[in-house]
DNA sequence: CGCTGTGTTGAATGCCGTCAACGTCGGTGG
DNA sequence: CCACCGACGTTGACGGCATTCAACACAGCG
């Protein structure tokens, strides 16, 4: 018997479905545990020993260059695999996972990936389809940087927040963890003064209403014009 | 038996070391087909029906936006897979591939995939360490835009094409294949102009050698200084 | 022999990064 | 409670890099 409860999993997108002892199968190796607001759940270059499921928070992937510029990959939402290097076959982890806000997080040994590939194969489709979709993401950011000016990235970066990671509010939906103007300029390959006037300037023109730590979006239709440079100035 | 000979993958870094079952089993629903220079091996948005390899010539992968801008996603050495929507959980194709010369492709219906990859792990685990390779490629991408001139990324971008693609001359490394100032532009988000200018400048200080569709690198580390952006004025 | 694709180069514009200074918020410790 | 301090945010001024606009040169091809 697995020390974890199906339920913890079996709502997920990714395992929706799935047979019941399927799931004890997937949670019998694993381990849950807490992250608080700013740990490391891995970091870049160390080898990897673990793939993890995050259930609960928000973790921010950075990969840091030599020169010591960073840059913000991705965000990870509820319910989401990260760290899965073993399916790829990486030995070391590409970034670092940094809890955004206090996060659980279901995490395997990498030794027992093989077994549960074979065992259940959902689990590993579930795994390449979220490496696949994870490389779309980025072609498509690499698309907008060759493409687009900074306002329309900054645009598309914070309505993408939004989408993935919005709470509804009475001034509009709100990116439901704290993020700072660094933050998006590291998302967007810009710098944060940048980003500072821009919301500044959005916030004027009553699209969004932000503050420290804090984007609302009020006015997404608007948002979306920027995005897609169509907005008459 | 199939139709073609084991000894067109058995060198190939993915399959080397199978049994030659398995190189039949690979091959027995594959097809050869020969694609000429500037056609079309698959189309963006098309209905993902088959996934590739590359056997001989050089690929030209690009995502074309709603605006009409053009970017090179990257190009296929030989050896490589391609088009492996199937293995991402895709139906469609999520750029164009282009024969950059004259190619010789295996292809494989994706109805095989399945069959595939369970009678032949190992190739399972090739496609899947590619899309894994190449999120990180693209990662790479990324950072290099968010943190790097123009300069240093058009280095980089020559670097890492005479590194997968290069063929040597007496004069230097030269790209094997064609390729204009559009297309160095379109890697690395800028515009033939800014590519045409650093040629020239690089060709005065003795770095290249470039004429019409053609690069050569004669100078490699001082190139590589450029893309780190060490070299004194 | 003209046409199209490719490449070169000059000049001007402008976006956005850089530098600088200041303001504000929130936590912490005396 | 209040003073302090560091993290976060704002705004103005300036300048440089790269795009944009333009014109021309050259090669290959039908």
């Amino acid at each position: 018997m697995p020390t974890l409860d199906r339920s913890l999993i079996a709502g997920l997108p990714g395992f929706a479905g799935l047979p019941g002892e399927a799931l004890d199968h997937i949670l019998t190796p694993a381990r849950s545990a807490r992250f608080p607001k700013d740990s490391e759940v891995f970091s870049q270059d160390a080898e990897a020993t673990s793939f993890f499921l995050l259930l609960s928070g928000h973790i921010r992937v950075v990969r840091t260059t030599p020169a010591g510029d960073q840059v913000i990959a991705r965000y990870i939402n509820e319910g989401e695999l990260f760290g899965i290097a073993v399916a790829m076959g990486r030995t070391t982890y590409p970034a670092s996972a940094v809890a955004a806000v206090d996060c659980v997080v279901l995490s395997w040994p990498n030794s027992a990936w093989p077994d549960l590939q074979s065992r259940v194969p959902a689990f590993g489709a579930t795994a390449y389809q979220t490496i696949g979709a994870r490389l779309q993401e980025t072609q498509s950011r690499v698309i907008e940087m060759s493409t687009q000016q900074v306002e329309q990235r900054i645009a598309s970066a914070v309505l993408r927040l939004v989408s993935q990671s919005g709470r509804k509010t009475s001034e509009g939906i709100e990116i439901d963890f704290p993020i700072t103007r660094q933050d998006i300029a590291e998302m967007t390959g810009t710098t944060l003064h940048t980003v500072s006037r821009l919301l500044s300037s959005w916030e004027d023109e009553g699209i969004v209403k932000s503050g420290r730590q804090k984007v609302t979006v009020t006015d997404p239709h608007t948002l979306m014009l920027v995005a897609e440079n169509r907005r008459r100035k």
